[in-house]
DNA sequence: TATATATGTAAAATATAGTTGACAAATGCA
DNA sequence: TGCATTTGTCAACTATATTTTACATATATA
């Protein structure tokens, strides 16, 4: 499932997936792919990505009824 | 750094280190060093553990003054 | 037209999360 | 005393996150 949270946060900074991807320290791609869904970002990649867009984890990643395990 | 929100969490729900990996489909040493910390396990794995806890991610994994990146 | 920027995607390589099996130590209870 | 439960830890293995390189498409602008 696509992570419109996450994409709408980056778009609030007016920042592109490269830019973000540069500051936190990884390559774009893994941020399109995190952006896309279907992915199983690491805690401290998902916490270096709310920290600088400025959120919380549950912010950005949490799905009060999620059904994934 | 060590990670006792989710130890007490788990502690309240009066359930060892192994019955919780078992809840979850992981192992007791996963569990275990997430608890000790130094350890960077995956956003699927915490959700998992957020919802056997019934806890958020950010009631047991942010930190707000976190250096870490 | 062209050129640059932003994004999607894919295959192969590398780094690391998570497993498996085992042994040791601490605790509680018979 | 013993015995069971819980937890810590380690080494080797497997699964998968992340990188690297590359090619494609869409959009905006000169």
């Amino acid at each position: 499932m696509k992570n419109l949270k996450m994409k709408f946060a980056r778009i609030e900074q007016d920042i592109s997936q490269i830019e973000l991807a540069n500051r936190i320290g990884v390559t774009r791609q893994t941020i399109g792919m995190i952006e896309a869904g279907d992915y199983n970002p690491s805690l401290k990649l998902c916490i270096a990505i709310c920290k600088e867009l400025g959120k919380t984890l549950d912010d950005l990643f949490w799905e009060e009824d999620s059904n994934e395990k």
